[in-house]
DNA sequence: TTTTGTTCTTGCATTTTGCAAGTGCTAATA
DNA sequence: TATTAGCACTTGCAAAATGCAAGAACAAAA
């Protein structure tokens, strides 16, 4: 049984992701099209692999992402959103978006410039085609 | 000088409020209309005395709060947002809207069902309200 | 002068994180 | 078949962050 600090919606959805990493793996899988945990280790961030284990299996436990067995290959590991996670994307959309605003050392890149351009064109396009990776 | 993991926008913005603590005294300033240090210790998350010293001193540090001297009162301080703060409305928004989505122990109040209905409309009309108040 | 209110600070135990090394399993290679 | 490589972790330990209780510093009120 998790203990939660309140029935405040926000305090609940930071039990779950109130951290400095799951939401970094989030953006992995959302993104940039990483689905396997050797590739979030890839990541610049440099998440150490315990933590990583840890909350890969907190946000599977949460059904925001889905582990499945690579078909092409039985040692691997594939992880996919679910739409619970999918509809993490305005947060991550949000947030990217406020940090590049008030950082200058992270330059907007393409959908950084897109994104403020026509923030709400680029959620509903995404939120399409995540929709169709949904299992 | 301090030290971000990458240059990307998202991992950047969690360096700042990426833990379970931040967001919950954005809100409480936000949307609470809480002002004061022993304002913010009332709040049912029951947060403790040396981390909300701290979280204030560093949103205070990243130009998020702002801290002015209580006219009515010279031994209070007053927290207020900065328009960096107020910006970070819409992220609380989307994480309110998706707490509320998936947890059935956190039942939508009166903001809750409105962000439901008409969350762009909640968004504007809260930047109107807030635009007001920063100094 | 004493009490109350407000904002912290300090000390200490517990928990979480970060780092390096090692383990277990599968698949590919020699 | 034996060996090597890839992948997904687990373990151990030091360092940092958190949580809790107590106390301190200052202003205002009684």
């Amino acid at each position: 049984m998790e203990k939660t600090r309140s029935d405040c919606p926000i305090s609940c959805s930071l039990d779950i992701f109130g951290d400095k990493w799951s939401l970094l793996i989030i953006r992995d899988v959302m993104l940039r099209g990483k689905v396997s945990y050797s590739e979030f280790l890839e990541s610049e961030e440099k998440i150490s692999t315990n933590i990583l284990a840890n909350r890969l299996s907190v946000l599977e436990a949460e059904n925001i992402l889905r582990k499945d067995v690579s078909p092409a290959n039985k040692s691997k590991f594939i992880y996919s959103l679910t739409q619970k996670g999918a509809d993490l994307l305005p947060i991550v959309i949000e947030i990217m978006d406020w940090g590049a605003k008030y950082n200058a050392n992270c330059p907007r890149k393409e959908l950084g410039k897109k994104i403020k351009k026509n923030k709400a064109g680029v959620i509903q396009e995404l939120t399409v085609k995540l929709k169709k990776q949904v299992k």
